[in-house]
DNA sequence: CGCGCCTGCCTAGGTGCATTAGGCTGCACG
DNA sequence: CGTGCAGCCTAATGCACCTAGGCAGGCGCG
């Protein structure tokens, strides 16, 4: 019987693939052994369940994302910036659905509250709002706002949510325009 | 044997109070069937399957979220509407988070697009945006925008997405404020 | 008033997935 | 050249979805 080389970064690669293809909610155990010619049981040797292996796609996410968001706002300030930030994140979760929808799942607060992908996501938000001059609370207020429109924007768009037949980028377009106006007149 | 009295009306409410009290993902048939003390197999007279329960709960939410926010902007208009609109929809949001994303998720386009619940919710955006004086194209990039926004923060905010201490209420209210300004004067 | 029949619920059974317990084996290291 | 353990296995349980087909309670009709 020759080993498979399964590994708790494959597993979560594959896993992460998979979620891509099929939808968070089709990732399963039976699967992702099914691709690996391995039996289910085996898998647990190096992931603790399904929650976990969900945790780990989640992780695995926030580091990808924090690292494009980083390559697209360096060097930039206020709108480029901004219109930077945004369609990067709006592009990685389009193209990445399902990663992008472990991004979203509660995880555990007191083990992976503090991870550094999404610690670094954090701060990219708010060094984008200090070129814009905001500080506390100001600076929570909007990183809420840009937070709630870029996700709702992507988690809507993603669900099929905008019928109109408008195309979503020109919309996309006028409210990053919206927001960089926003945020130079913080009310 | 005293029979039980399903209707599809009667397991679809108590498929959505199971939603919002244990999370949509916990709706069950098995689940369901032993609070009516009744076998599993007996629902499929009444429902199709999970995929139509689920179906049934979002027809059931969209026509409840569109009852209150008829109610909340009526003779209202501009800012007092829109306060009015999206404390009304974040309220349901969170107060009934199972009926909510039962909102999300994508339902068969060639059957139900056209719900009368989705509908009015779409007519009373609209709506509000008249108020502002907005026409197409701006009033579909501004209602994607205000869609966006809302189900953004519902969404985060339900699934423990705001970390940082202030209240979230807060920068709901100054989010509020810098929605009204950017529809006065859309770019 | 009784008889049929349809509706409402049942039993039985098959599938897929998650998870646990415990066993065998080949590869690395002493 | 053994030996130990990591890596994969078999076996078994429980829960959920779903289909097929059966039986009976009460309503509609003669």
């Amino acid at each position: 019987m020759p080993r498979a080389g399964l590994t708790a970064e494959r597993i979560t690669a594959a896993a992460a693939d998979l979620a891509d293809a099929r939808g968070l909610d089709n990732v399963t155990l039976s699967a992702l052994a099914r691709d690996f010619g391995v039996k289910d049981a085996s898998l647990y040797s190096h992931v603790r369940g399904v929650r976990d292996l969900r945790t780990r796609i989640a992780l695995l996410a926030a580091a990808e994302l924090a690292d494009v968001l980083g390559a697209a706002v360096a060097g930039r300030a206020r709108r480029d910036a901004l219109v930077a930030f945004a369609d990067t994140y709006r592009a990685y979760g389009l193209e990445h659905p399902g990663r992008y929808a472990a991004l979203q799942l509660p995880l555990d607060p007191e083990e992976h509250a503090d991870d550094p992908g999404f610690l670094r996501g954090v701060e990219l938000t708010y060094g984008l709002l200090r070129g814009y001059g905001l500080e506390e609370p100001d600076a929570t207020d909007a990183a809420r706002l840009l937070r709630a429109t870029f996700h709702g924007y992507v988690h809507l768009e993603a669900g099929g949510g905008f019928g109109a037949p408008r195309p979503v980028r020109a919309s996309w377009e006028r409210s990053l325009e919206a927001l960089h106006r926003t945020l130079e007149n913080w009310p």
